[in-house]
DNA sequence: ACTCTGACTATTT
DNA sequence: CAAATAGCCAGAG
């Protein structure tokens, strides 16, 4: 496993219910603020595993650019709203409330048991 | 080693 | 304000 993605999940992974984060914020959490692809990349390869809730990752202003790579047509919105957070037109809506910033949130390094 | 690609983002037209 | 452009980096063939 390569540190990076392993990194990516487990943040992933630490997101709180009812929060969602963005890609660039992993990203920059993981010390590559321009490797906001490859977190995208990361969920790709993950999204199978019931682990990584990748529905709470969506893109800087909050929409669901991934939600095609879900099985299913609405799934990640369906989750997301279970949650209890707001999408339409696959958008989150109030999507600053629930935004959730690793860099802020998690304490600096400490990802990768 | 080289090329292509992608669930992004910031900048420019 | 919507669409194109350009950086960006790691994995796969």
């Amino acid at each position: 496993m390569s540190n990076f993605f392993t990194n990516v999940y487990n943040v992933v992974k630490r997101i709180p219910e009812g929060k969602v984060t963005s890609y660039g914020a992993i990203a920059r959490y993981l010390g590559s603020p321009k490797s906001s692809r490859m977190v995208g990349w990361a969920m790709n390869a993950a999204h199978t595993s019931s682990d990584i809730p990748a529905h709470r990752v969506v893109n800087r202003v909050g929409l669901l650019t991934g939600k095609h790579h879900f099985p299913g047509k609405s799934l990640m919105q369906q989750l997301l709203e279970n949650e209890g957070i707001i999408v339409e037109k696959d958008q989150i809506l109030f999507f600053d409330d629930h935004f959730w910033d690793p860099v802020v949130e998690l304490p600096p390094f400490e990802i990768d048991l």
